[in-house]
DNA sequence: GGAACATAATTGACATGTCAATCATTTCTC
DNA sequence: GAGAAATGATTGACATGTCAATTATGTTCC
C-alpha cells in the first residue's frame, strides 16, 4: 500500500474542495438572510423550533435537545438564553433529575415556527431542489453519506 | 410548464438537504478546529493570508481582498483589526486613493503562513480527498458548480 | 454515610459575522 | 467649481460560536 499520510491534495483536488466549501457556505448564508429577512428567524432558531415540534409535548431535556440537532451543550444554552428573553421557548426543572432542565416550545413559539416553516421549506426547493437533476439529488446525498462516514471513521479513531 | 412556485420539497430530497447541509457544517467545522489547534489560525486568518501571499508584492487594496476572499468590507474590516493586533497584517493608507487602504502581510504574517499551510493542504486530503473517489471528486466539482450557478442567476433577477 | 468521580447545565471571556450608520474622499453634473 | 451622488472603508450594536471554568446534583464504592 502507498504512504500517503504525507501527501498533499493536487491542484484539482484543491480547487475542487474550495468551489465546494465555499459554494456550500454560500448557500447556507443565503438561506440563513431568507430565514431572517422572511421570518426574524436564524437557522438556530429553526433547528430548535423543529427539534422541539416534533417531539412529545413539545417538550426535550437539554441535552436530549443538544444531541437531537447536534450542537455542543455549551452552544444550546446560549442560544436558548436568547430564545427564551423572545418568549420562543421555556426552560423547567426537570422532576426526575434535579440537574436537568426540560426545555418546551411555548404556544408564541409554535405559532412562531408554523409561520416559518412553510418559507423556509420553499426557500430550500428554490436554491437547491430546483438547482439540480434527479441524479444530482441523489449524488447529493451520496457524496454526504461517504463524507460523514469518513468523518465519523476518523473521530473513533481518536 | 408546470407551476412550481409554490410546490415544497419532498421527504426524501428534505432529508437529503438536511445531510447534505449538515455533512458540510461538520466538515467545515472540523477543518476550523483542526487549524485552530495545530496552528492557532482561524479559517477567515488562512483566507486572507492565502489572497495576501497571491497578491503581487503580498498587498491589495482593502476591496480587492475583499471581493477575491468573496466577503463583505465590513467584515473583512473587523477581521483585518484582529488580525492586525495580532501582527499578522498591516495597513497603509494607498497613495493613489486617499479613501483607500492597502493591506500587506508582514513578515511574521507571511512566516505564520508558511507554517500553516502543509498541515492545512494535509488536513484537507485527510478529511475531503482521502474520503471521496475520483468519480465523487468530480462529482462533488459538478454539484458545487451547479449550485454556485442556480445560485448567481437567482441573485441576478433581484 | 461520605469521599471521589461522573453528569447536566450554565457562565464568562472572547472570536466571529451581519446590519445599518457614519465619515472621508472622489466623481459626476451642471 | 460647487453641490449632489457614489465609493472606500470603518465603526457600533448586537447575534452567534467556541473553549475552559464553574455550579449543582447524581452515582459509585468502600
Amino acid at each position: 500500500m502507498t504512504q500517503r499520510r504525507n501527501q498533499l491534495p493536487t491542484r484539482e483536488e484543491l480547487r475542487v474542495w474550495r468551489d465546494f466549501i465555499e459554494t456550500t457556505e454560500a448557500l447556507r448564508a443565503e438561506l440563513a438572510s431568507r430565514l431572517q429577512s422572511e421570518s426574524s428567524m436564524s437557522p438556530g432558531d429553526y433547528a430548535v423550533m423543529l427539534a422541539l415540534s416534533e417531539a412529545e409535548g413539545r417538550r426535550l431535556r437539554s441535552s436530549e435537545l443538544a444531541a437531537s440537532i447536534g450542537w455542543e451543550r455549551s452552544r444550546l444554552s446560549h442560544h436558548l438564553g436568547r430564545m427564551e428573553r423572545r418568549g420562543l421557548v421555556r426552560r423547567e426543572n426537570c422532576t426526575t433529575d434535579n440537574r436537568g432542565a426540560e426545555i418546551l416550545l411555548t404556544t408564541e413559539g409554535a405559532d412562531a415556527f408554523r409561520r416559518t416553516s412553510i418559507p423556509h421549506l420553499r426557500a430550500i426547493r428554490e436554491f437547491f431542489v430546483d438547482a439540480l437533476s434527479p441524479d444530482q439529488i441523489t449524488a447529493a446525498g451520496d457524496l454526504a453519506a461517504t463524507l460523514r462516514n469518513h468523518l465519523d471513521q476518523l473521530r473513533a479513531q481518536r
